[in-house]
DNA sequence: AACGTATATCGCCGATGTACGATAAGTCAA
DNA sequence: TTGACTTATCGTACATCGGCGATATACGTT
């Protein structure tokens, strides 16, 4: 990505951006819907849950963890992992403006291209 | 990437993972910001607010129309662009599912991972 | 200490993403 | 047709991702 030019967007743009990149991955969508699903998992549990080398989950929750998405507690020699709700509904709630899919229907838009813009 | 190994995931979690891979670039959210804003633009407005070249900025166009987020219509020379409302609602709508954010709230969990899991 | 278990990190590689200038392809006007 | 303009695509360079085996780190048990 060549570091994005990530400076050249505002913090929120980045973040969000950051955030979508955490999810970009089936895997990842994956180990989502299965802590979703139970609620807490180990790490062991989820490589034997995915289709994918032990390293490779083991980055893919790391991923997860650096964008904020998983709670972790240190369990003896296991380590329990679960969704961090907050910082989700953040998240979604950030996307869901950005999107515009909150309140505001579509904005029908009278569409200026075609008129003033015959620059 | 490496094709993702995307044949070991499901289909939906695929087209979540890429839908938020549409979304994983401050440059394309910036794109959905300035269209949710003014509702419709062409390639040129879009090149003008971004601080990229007019090339990349395309690219980033055409990544996020391959991801069914963008409506188009042509326009004499120019090409006005516009959020696909319907495809981003349901895409939100899955997430909402896949990340438990709908109704359900953050389950408890009795924990399970110290107390049988000790094999 | 020594061992087994659980997880994270390293090193390597091929594939993909990001950025750009240059150029192609398309439309409209003269 | 020529020319100005708008947008997409090509070619290239570089960074990052995604995958894996191997290894390191950390904990608990004996």
């Amino acid at each position: 990505m060549t570091a994005s030019k990530t400076e050249l967007f505002s913090e929120e743009q980045s973040s969000l951006a950051a955030f979508a990149g955490a999810l970009a991955h089936p895997a990842r969508i994956a180990i989502i819907e299965l802590l979703q699903n139970r609620g807490e998992s180990t790490s062991g549990e989820i490589v034997q849950t995915l289709p994918l080398a032990q390293a490779t989950v083991s980055q893919h929750i790391m991923a997860l963890r650096k964008a904020g998405l998983l709670n972790h507690r240190d369990c003896g020699k296991k380590i329990c992992y679960s969704l961090n709700y907050d910082q989700i509904r953040q998240f979604c709630h950030s996307f869901q403006c950005t999107l515009g899919t909150t309140d505001a229907p579509p904005t029908p838009v009278p569409s200026t291209c075609c008129t003033e813009e015959n620059a």
